[in-house]
DNA sequence: ATGTTTATTGACTCGTCAATCAACAAAAAC
DNA sequence: GTTTTTGTTGATTGACGAGTCAATAAACAT
């Protein structure tokens, strides 16, 4: 059976399995036996391709802030085709905003994962710092078109929107049913009453 | 050495080791054996007065939410003392912002009991029930003094402010160094922007 | 005194699970 | 064609942990 070049699949494979799984469970107290029958292999191969549980959980959580970022890179762009000169940085935050609440990142396992991976961030040096890159990532992206219109207020409104994202989300996910465009519309409106009241 | 009457001192005791010991391993993945010998007793005990570990982690839920909800209590009955007539709805709202960022709730443990618990919610119904209650106390609370200032928008805006404490909470939890009053400054500042566009 | 209720634990059961290893299979290299 | 590299797993190890139970002991009731 073994076919060569067989290790980026099955690597890919598991740690699809282990977001699923994580978000079946909604904990990180799932086995490496459970992540790899699903990912169609014996959990000594998951063993033999990741070396433990905590790096196959890594390795989801790098998957999982890689296609936020992919998201959130996506509608900025579309962003930039669309916007009309003048209100270019308003829109670019806009498509942050909707990236961040994208379908993708609202299925059921990415808010499990990424509530899991919170508690994992008290813990794990390496799942922190890789916490810390995707709340940096947001921060600078939201200072870079909030400078231009509020000027020193940027950074402190940054962290406030910064925040109500992580807080929305988090409620979005209690909820029995997370509604993702009134999710955005949360944070969309403090934005324009930030906007707004500029001095 | 039995002496009568320990059962409410137990169970006590063992809440309060239950919400040590997550703090300190920063998840819920401890062992009734740890959580009874902080509390000084041998894991049976344990076991004869709460029947499950499950059990011990939805006492230790109750008695944070129970926690906060006598801070934000405090926090109101001093604000209807000293505030000056004409602002008490103002007033009422910053001291249950100014509850939800108390000291205590900001202890290391308070904080991973409440990133636990939610994942918790995740899986287990009375832990979503009791965060429930959480969300729409809090929900009513500021409701209540929302809706003499901003009439209609109070349900949108009182969605927004709960979101926001949610998340400042996570960032902060997830920062080394949680600064409560900058935190508290955040949705302040939040509240005062909604405020001060009122159309 | 004697029986009943409450408090308490050590020892045990039964299960689970992460990680390892020896062994087997197929492709590639030589 | 044999050796080496890569892929793969069943079986095993070693440890740990939730929950049970029988037994002990102190207080209380009568």
């Amino acid at each position: 059976m073994p076919k060569l070049g067989a290790e980026p699949i099955r690597r890919a494979a598991l740690v699809k399995a282990a977001i699923e799984t994580v978000g079946d469970a909604g904990s990180l107290d799932v086995t490496v036996a459970q992540i790899a029958r699903r990912a169609g292999m014996s959990s000594a191969l998951a063993h033999h391709y990741f070396g433990s549980k905590e790096r196959i959980f890594l390795a989801a959580m790098r998957e999982i802030l890689s296609l936020y970022g992919a998201e959130v890179r996506g509608a900025l762009t579309a962003a930039a085709a669309a916007a009309v000169e003048g209100c270019v940085h308003q829109a670019r935050l806009r498509a942050i905003i909707r990236g961040s609440f994208a379908p993708g990142s609202f299925r059921r396992e990415a808010i499990s994962a990424w509530l899991n991976f919170y508690v994992l961030a008290r813990t794990n040096p390496e799942a922190r710092r890789l916490l810390t890159v995707y709340q940096r990532r947001l921060q600078s992206n939201l200072m870079h078109d909030l400078r231009p219109l509020v000027g020193d207020r940027a950074a402190e409104i940054a962290s406030g929107l910064g925040a109500l994202i992580d807080g929305v989300y988090i409620r979005a996910a209690l909820s029995g049913e997370p509604d993702a465009v009134q999710a955005a519309g949360i944070v969309l409106h403090h934005l324009d009453r930030e906007l707004e009241c500029a001095p």
